[in-house]
RNA sequence: CGGGGUGUGGCGCAGUUGGUAGCGCAUCUGGUUUGGGACCAGAGGGUCGUCAGUUCGAGUCUGGCCACCCCGACCA
């Protein structure tokens, strides 16, 4: 089988672009660096934002939606969060096409150019903090804890389906405290939510850390992150979430009134989470037949696929295909009943397992006559039969399971590839020969970490928060170090 | 922006010393099939990326341009 993918061990950046494209998740779209996601893909990134959204509520926040233009000069105010992007926005600069005059086809009107150009948002702070300085005049007006869905753009020079493309969706969150306390709590809270919802619903273990300086999003004074390992030992970025102090309020002369009476600049967080976190769940868990999708982001968590060779059986068989898909909806799960007659039934179970559905259930004139039906689950592709009474226990009870299964190989994977390494030759065997993460000491300086950088292209993916204080020398300078840090080569 | 590669039916490809375009998949029709990507018979579908040049004649040779992919630098 697998005939129609490259093989994983043998090329894997193929198998994840023939994966995307065959599954018909998203594919490569007219425009440079932007993609079409389609249906299927759109479906997952639904079930994505239906969770965090009931997750961000949850804790508090509302949605809005800002512009998708920022003017130039809002973009400037803050110095470092310019230096950040500058070399990758995109700008509108004319508002008007008109008739070429020599015959056909447009041009852009030199008459309508604009006064001042805008940016397309590669991210919302300044347009958003704009908005807030009229929002908040006294502590009575903070918190104030909003989020938006969106697109943003990012003019990338290199793109790959998902994980990075020039045009992307995401979710961006920015908040307003009165103190930086409460900032700094909310900042590790979202983060939480991303930790939650990237190991209770993606099935993908992750490690919470700080970013070092190098790696800090421009304009934060702190970034914390969520990193995660794919199954080629890199490592991904799933969600990050910025304490941005004073920054953008002393930059957009945000200031409020406090309990005292005493004039103060306001404390702010911004996190988000992309389109990416797909190319994630497919890195992370999908094999040689196709995607591997974690039961609780599946839009089609069992699919029923019936077996028969005339009209007749086929009507006998969805009468008991429809009674079993009423009865797991009834428990909340989504079925498919798939009684098209073009596609023959091992055609469906190959597409079936390519598209990544957990669950799938076949029915035919044999388990008719023992009102039994047949059960593969995807993430083990095994088999077995079971009575059709008392499914919608079995069913439920699998999915459960199967989502645990998911979490837990990602989870050993994860643990057989990650190192506690002390000699600079084992860090670069490592990485070499068999990608992974890897923990080890760094005397802390921005120049260490660019020298790594350069020689190996490992980069420290963060300074986890539960890393244990160790006395230990740096791996690549020999200065002393109190803690171990995460390196790994990334995506 | 550097290095490499590719542009030929919807998709994947072949096309020899230049002679008027072919294969597989997909599609459509008919029939037989249906418990792991069915089979047989027939049919439709191409300004060969683009512009110019050489030639009696260009998918093929020459030059320019464009697009896309892969590997680097940059990044979620």
């Amino acid at each position: 089988m697998a005939k129609f993918l490259t093989n994983k061990e043998e090329n894997y950046a193929q198998w994840y672009n023939d994966l995307v494209i065959k599954a018909d998740l998203a594919e490569n779209s007219a425009v440079r660096g932007c993609m079409v996601i389609k249906p299927y893909g759109y479906a997952i990134w639904e079930k994505i934002q239906a969770e965090l959204d009931r997750m961000f509520k949850a804790t508090g926040h509302v949605n809005a939606y800002f512009p998708l233009f920022i003017p130039k000069s809002f973009f400037s105010k803050e110095a470092k969060h310019v230096e950040g992007f500058a070399k990758e926005c995109a700008i509108v600069t004319h508002y008007r096409l008109k008739k070429d005059e020599s015959g056909k086809g447009l041009i852009v009107d030199p008459a309508s150019k604009l006064e001042e150009e805008l940016i397309v948002r590669p991210t919302s702070e300044t347009i958003i903090w704009n908005s807030y300085k009229n929002w908040i005049q006294s502590y009575r007006d903070l918190p104030i804890l909003i989020n938006q869905w969106a697109n943003v753009v990012r003019w990338e020079m290199r793109t790959r389906l998902f994980l990075r493309t020039a045009e992307f969706l995401w979710q961006e969150g920015h908040t307003a405290h009165a103190t930086s306390e409460e900032a700094v709590e909310e900042t590790e809270r979202m983060l939480g939510v991303y930790s939650d919802f990237a190991e209770n619903f993606m099935a993908l273990p992750v490690i919470k850390g700080y970013k070092s300086e190098n790696e800090r999003f421009a304009g934060a004074i702190d970034t914390y992150t969520i990193e995660a390992i794919m199954q080629d030992g890199k490592a991904l970025q799933a969600g990050t979430s910025h304490f941005l102090g004073q920054n953008f309020a002393k930059a957009f002369d945000v200031q409020f009134t406090d309990k005292t009476g005493k004039l103060d600049y306001v404390w702010a967080t911004s996190w988000g989470l992309s389109t990416r976190m797909i190319g994630a769940l497919i890195m992370a868990h999908s094999d040689n037949n196709g995607l591997v999708l974690p039961p609780r982001l599946a839009p089609i968590q069992v699919v029923i696929v019936p077996i028969y060779k005339n009209p007749e059986q086929l009507e006998t068989i969805s009468v008991a295909a429809r009674n079993i898909k009423s009865t797991l909806e009834a428990q909340g799960i989504s079925v498919k009943y798939d009684d098209r007659d073009t596609n023959k039934p091992g055609w469906k179970f190959a597409n079936y397992e390519l598209k990544g559905v957990p669950v799938r259930i076949a029915i035919g004139p044999r388990d008719i006559e023992n009102s039994t039906v047949e059960i593969a689950r995807r993430d083990t592709l095994t088999k077995e039969t079971i009575p059709i009474n008392g499914i919608e226990a079995h069913i439920g009870r699998l999915l459960d399971d199967i989502q645990k299964n998911i979490y837990l190989k990602a989870s050993e994977f994860r643990k057989a590839n990650t190192f506690s390494v002390d000699k600079w030759d084992d860090f670069i065997n490592i990485l070499d020969n068999q990608g992974g993460f890897i923990m080890a000491h760094w005397d802390g300086t921005a120049e260490t970490e660019e020298k790594i950088k350069e020689e190996t292209k490992a980069t420290i993916r963060c300074i986890p928060f539960d890393a244990p204080e160790e006395e230990g020398k740096c791996i690549y300078s020999g200065k002393p170090s109190k803690r171990r840090v995460l390196f790994a080569r990334s995506y």
